[in-house]
DNA sequence: CAAATAAGTAAGTGCTTACTTACTTTCTCA
DNA sequence: TGAGAAAGTAAGTAAGCACTTACTTATTTG
């Protein structure tokens, strides 16, 4: 028997149940990004899914169950500690550059593979829907936490000077995750400034530390 | 005679062609803002200003053209030079604190007025409108074009060390973009990180400075 | 192989949407 | 003061929306 594994367009041949709401997650992923929630219609979804459209009901009881399972889906493989062990490494040495340079660079390669993302995350957090705050909840507040702590301890050590810890981060943060809104909603052709994501991090990284070293 | 001026809520009294055109556009600027351009309904615009339906098709011919409007009456009081004197005014003096601080000061101050502005702008760039596409060519554009020749010419001066000067734009208001973005929609209780925006400029313009000082 | 089970569809449902029509009320000024 | 212009409405319309029903086709398994 020969299957085909086909998710970017209509699949032609019948699938097991989950492979099919599997594959209709990541389409309503692929439309939501785009087009926001309530500018993406369930028939969207079966065209884009190549099924007819009560088959997405008959895995999903609503619309907004749809947006929860995308939810769920997104939180289970994305953790502080999966996407950032080498970042922790660096930790443990106290070397600084290494610290945030690998957390710029992790993040803006990230942003770029997976610019969806990005996007899934500004829909909802305008339209208000839980994926944002959960997201804020776990992660974000994870990433405040870990380079909070290391610039504290780094401040005890007498490296950095006294600045509050997450003003740094933020201003930190800031830097590339602007950089990345940046090239994805606005200057999509990077007319502004076109420049790798080592060349960013390194650039981001050094001015961070020189703003900070006592 | 009496003349109520309602912006809030709904106008009690009959209104001129040209008041009750400027009411439904802000009231949709509003609504946009909040809910986005698709999730918001023509009978919500027209509750909210408190008329029938029909008046707004009145006054624009369709809902798209209601967007248009918002791109107009936005654009003409919008530009560099009538909300940045302040800054000019530092550059020629080469303050650079000044020029620096002044422009987050700017920047934060205007978000924490106007947050309908900054959610506006991310609903229109996310669902690809014009007004996106205009705000970043005749705004933003000017901002680089302006901070980028400031510290070319304090690099010039050996004042600033080499770095191409378009990153460290991109640096700085990541930094104070990122920060109004983040106490707007995803720690709007500021739970992180509460901070007052002349602090918050103070910061993010020492770790610049710093960043890039010779 | 037949019965059970699950994947699939076509053709609806009632409700909401953007937009229109036909009509009424209020203001203005010759 | 009365006629014309402009502001306003109630009650539509067709298309589109999320979601359902009644039915068909394919796959598994005792």
């Amino acid at each position: 028997m020969i299957k085909e594994l086909d998710t970017t367009e209509a699949a032609t041949s019948r699938m097991t149940g989950d492979e099919r709401r599997l594959q209709i997650l990541q389409v309503a992923i692929n439309l939501f990004s785009q087009r926001g929630f309530s500018g993406t219609t369930t028939k969207e979804i079966a065209r884009a899914a190549g099924v007819s459209e009560a088959i997405i009901f008959r895995h999903f009881a609503n619309k907004d169950e749809l947006y929860s399972a995308i939810l769920d889906h997104k939180a289970c493989n994305r953790t502080f500690q999966s996407h950032f062990e080498e970042v922790i490494e660096k930790v443990k040495a106290k070397d600084d550059y290494g610290v945030f340079y690998t957390m710029a660079l992790n993040a803006l390669d990230h942003h770029s593979e997976d610019c969806g993302f990005l996007r899934l995350m500004l829909h909802s957090a305008l339209e208000d829907h839980d994926l944002a705050r959960m997201f804020f909840e776990s992660f974000i507040t994870d990433v405040y936490k870990f380079l909070g702590d290391y610039i504290r301890q780094r401040q005890a050590d007498g490296a950095f000077r006294q600045i509050e810890p997450n003003m740094v981060v933020r201003a930190f943060v800031g830097m590339f995750v602007h950089h990345s809104l940046n090239n994805l909603l606005w200057d999509k052709e990077q007319k502004l400034l076109k420049i790798s994501n080592e060349e960013a991090a390194k650039n981001f990284t050094e001015i961070l530390l020189r703003g900070i070293t006592a």
